[in-house]
DNA sequence: CTGTTAGCGCGTTCAG
DNA sequence: CTGAACGCGCTAACAG
């Protein structure tokens, strides 16, 4: 025989079970067009029709799907949709560090606008690691992404990754870091002026012997940051050297390596012009570790204008501002008017964003 | 009468609108297992099963249809699987900011596991308004995402959108800042012990009047280190007050107003414990202005150990290391594991990451 | 060993 | 004004 206790606890086990069940298949028998019709007698492409506001169907039935949709919860399966379309309203986006400031603003900016299309974002991190990219390429191709935005790799030097996109028929919008000699959509910054206003402070300030700490070659971005260099040494008559212009691949470990090269060779400079904000940190440490004042001995200017710079006590002395936001912005713009795009337009489009010299 | 310029033209017109249009039906036609099957004469069902290396099917006819599709470039379309299975083996991750790099290295350590298994990442910023992780859980609603992963706002006071997300089968993994009073799968830092040893740290630095800089009540992570705080206050026989304990919304503004209220208020403290690492940069800051040397007059520790403030020469003393990459490793565990767990069983689990102070 | 068929959720002809 | 039927790409149950 059993106990009262224990008859209650096997009707309550029985209960929680069944509820669950229900809950169970509420979860699996989710709210479809087809539910929606049985239960209000009607058919399935009633109701389709109106969930769309279909003038053709009357307005008391329109009204009553709706009510019931909204009674149900019905969100419509993005599956099907895809299924029909061939379109997912997802785009991939690669950038290097997401930890970076510079490309998560990057970033903020894309999410801004894809955001009021519909579109959402699906995030891969190179690493600075070809290898990875291409991974990335290939998960995005898997997935079937409406689009990609991306900024290079350090390491990239080909893109036939990218041109398999192309393909399948996915615009690419290269950003920032967009590939030298290779015909795409590309929305960069002002480099180069943003470099000349760079050398036109530093000579202000009386520096004759102004270096360049370069990015990687295979990237448009080293291209002009040199060709900024460049022209402000000719334009305020500095004198320049081979030995005053190096490149670093980013990371931090060549980057202290050429950094002693500057500190050890004959020619040493008074300034440095800085790829970005992460390579003037790392050049002003190895300067640190010889015992050489940074913005002292040898000042710093740099690109990128981190905000977190704007808390450290021992940034360089000027960045240039990119307006990582407005790269994502325009970025974003320019990729959703491709995916718009039907016609056979491969024209590709160049988006320039303006830089501004920040003194701190 | 046309001129053999114009007919040539013309032919060029012709036969580049021909490519593209090839091209189009390229795109368009994409390579599916129907035209496999079409290819090879066999039908659909064979190819699917001969992809799927069925034994079933013979090893030629496998071999076969093995060699068309790769010469095809044949892709799965994701959407007709998402349709069957009703998973989209798409992930959505709230967090704050991606700028903070706490975040964007718990992201990396998220991507890290689900790329293993075939998940994407679909990232969202709560920018710490609720309103806007409303409707990131909305979008991740409408996108069938198969399981969330978040960090909750600093605003965030109630949690009906996530029981939401639970109510369709969603299952949900809270990380770093988890709610309060609210049963739900947790991975967060062994808070307390962390904030016991900077305690401990800033005693063994003889001083005695330490205050906290906390951060929100709505997170348990809080109140884990006023928890601490007391402990390590008595544990190494401090005094407090009321007014050396202070809570920020993590603004900047209102971190930088109660820092003035402790420089105003007749207790003054000669440490301070902070919420993250921003906070402590924006007391510091708050001090500076008002004459007070940080670090010196004040001693800050705080949380997180930004790898960015490697490179300050003005960060906190020492920090409490989280180890962000394995809060979003333990994280996506779980979730996939929730995911994966068919079971009716809605037991929740709770991680908990070891911290450890770091001196700087 | 292989083919046929139904169905996942939805939009869209084509017929009433 | 509304419904039936087809197809998007694929898998799986059922037939041969």
């Amino acid at each position: 025989m059993q106990t009262f206790a224990q008859i209650l606890k096997k009707n309550v086990l029985l209960l929680s079970q069944k509820i669950t069940e229900v809950y169970r298949n509420m979860i699996k028998n989710q709210v479809t067009i087809k539910k929606i019709a049985s239960e209000l007698g009607v058919s399935i492409s009633t109701v389709s029709r109106a969930l769309k506001h279909n003038p053709r169907i009357g307005l008391k039935t329109r009204e009553k799907v709706w009510e019931v949709a909204e009674r149900l919860n019905y969100i419509p399966n993005p599956a099907a949709l895809f299924l029909q379309n061939n379109k997912t309203f997802t785009i991939g986006i690669i950038v290097p560090f997401l930890q970076e400031e510079f490309f998560s603003q990057v970033v903020t900016g894309i999410e801004d606008i894809i955001f009021e299309e519909g579109f959402h974002p699906i995030i891969s991190q190179s690493r600075d690691k070809m290898s990875r990219e291409k991974k990335a390429v290939e998960s995005f191709l898997k997935m079937r992404v409406d689009g990609v935005l991306v900024s290079v790799s350090a390491e990239t030097n080909n893109y036939n990754h990218f041109k398999e996109l192309e393909k399948y028929g996915i615009p690419v919008v290269f950003f920032d870091r967009v590939p030298r000699n290779f015909p795409a959509n590309k929305v960069k910054s002002r480099i180069t002026d943003g470099a000349v206003e760079a050398i036109r402070f530093l000579s202000q300030r009386n520096k004759r012997k102004i270096a360049l700490l370069n990015g990687p070659s295979n990237l448009e971005a080293s291209d002009e940051r040199l060709n900024g260099y460049l022209e402000g040494v000719r334009k305020y008559q500095l004198t320049t050297s081979p030995q005053l212009i190096k490149a670093t691949n980013l990371s931090k470990e060549d980057t202290t390596r050429k950094m002693m090269e500057f500190l050890e060779q004959g020619e040493t400079p008074d300034a440095i012009v800085t790829f970005n904000d992460y390579v003037a940190l790392y050049a002003m440490r190895a300067c640190k570790e010889r015992g050489v004042l940074p913005n002292k001995d040898i000042q710093f200017v740099s690109f990128a204008n981190l905000p977190i710079t704007a808390l450290m006590e021992n940034g360089p002395l000027a960045s240039v501002e990119q307006f990582p936001m407005e790269i994502g912005v325009q970025s974003a713009r320019l990729l959703l008017k491709c995916i718009h795009d039907t016609s056979e337009n491969i024209d590709y489009e160049e988006v320039i964003i303006k830089t501004e010299l920040i003194i701190h």
